[in-house]
DNA sequence: GCCTCTTTTCCTGGTT
DNA sequence: CAACCAGGAAAAGAGG
């Protein structure tokens, strides 16, 4: 399916999701993508695997595609792959998206930058470089068997530079309906609502997605309701994955308390009681 | 093989 | 009408 072969497909998910740029926190998810969102002071060529992804997001947006219409997986590429793409492979990866797409970044491989979508171009090059060196792992990580969440789980991450010293958080663990038992297992990898969580930390990596509403009171809202679906699909090999099942898990939360409902609004969610690691000081 | 726990799948019914 | 939200029920998967 995937133009590119697939073999790395999840190492190298891994890889680039470290190392993507950080832009200054630019309310840009906000009225349809009008706003800038280039986070991409450099040409195609460089751009992670992310920085392609997003790029992606706002070609559908500009175009009133629904993201969802195409399979991102089959973009799993950095910048440079995607760049060696022939109007044919865009086709195969993204059907009738495929010309609009290849037109896009023909565009911006020739331009050097972004300037064919958005008029002018500034970004805050000084945000540039103060990504951190705390890589508290890709919402996807493929986490080795023998790996304990609490190594990712970013009880610390950039903006609280980790007010616990002790990694993770030995306080609550799972309360509910067995107080005294701590873990019984760690589920294959993160959980939905870490990986939720671990996109939401993650602006840079987030093409879109997901968006804090309040951020220090733990509201956010699913912008791709659709996409994040299949993201959490592709992360648990499970290509049938609708916002309509990963909506029935986030509402099982509401019980543990690891979720708040939030009444009214749709798409919309709040961080509970025992949901870790989102605050900006965790306290 | 059994258990626990989380998530998936399906569904009925209500709401925006 | 489409897209969500609420939960119940049952079952799948994974790890212990």
């Amino acid at each position: 399916m995937s133009v590119t072969s697939t073999t790395t497909l999840d190492s190298q998910l891994t890889a680039t999701w470290g190392s993507a740029n950080t832009y200054a926190d630019v309310p840009m998810v906000m009225s349809g993508y009008t706003s800038r969102l280039w986070p991409h002071d450099c040409q195609p060529q460089f751009w992670s695997k992310y920085q392609v992804w997003e790029w992606l997001q706002q070609v559908m947006d500009m175009h009133q595609i629904d993201a969802s219409s195409i399979p991102f997986q089959n973009f799993d590429m950095d910048g440079h792959q995607l760049c060696s793409l022939s109007y044919q492979d865009f086709i195969r990866a993204a059907g009738s998206v495929g010309p609009i797409l290849f037109h896009s970044i023909t565009e911006l491989k020739w331009s050097g930058a972004s300037e064919s979508l958005r008029g002018q171009y500034h970004v805050e090059i000084g945000q540039m470089d103060i990504k951190p060196e705390i890589d508290f792992s890709c919402p996807f990580p493929d986490v080795a068997p023998g790996v304990n969440l609490e190594i990712y789980d970013p009880t610390i991450h950039p903006l609280a530079p980790a007010a616990s010293p002790t990694p993770s958080s030995p306080d609550i663990k799972r309360s509910y309906s067995r107080p005294h038992q701590v873990k019984k297992h760690s589920p294959r990898g993160t959980h939905l609502w870490e990986f939720i969580r671990d996109i939401l930390l993650n602006p840079e990596r987030n093409p879109g997605l997901i968006k804090w509403e309040d951020r220090t009171e733990g509201v956010f809202r699913f912008l791709k309701s659709e996409a994040v679906a299949q993201l959490w699909g592709k992360k648990k090999n499970n290509s049938s994955m609708t916002y309509e099942k990963l909506s029935r898990a986030m509402r099982y939360y509401y019980k543990r308390e690891i979720l708040e409902r939030v009444d009214g609004r749709r798409l919309v969610y709040k961080f509970g009681r025992n949901a870790r690691g989102w605050r900006e000081t965790e306290k």
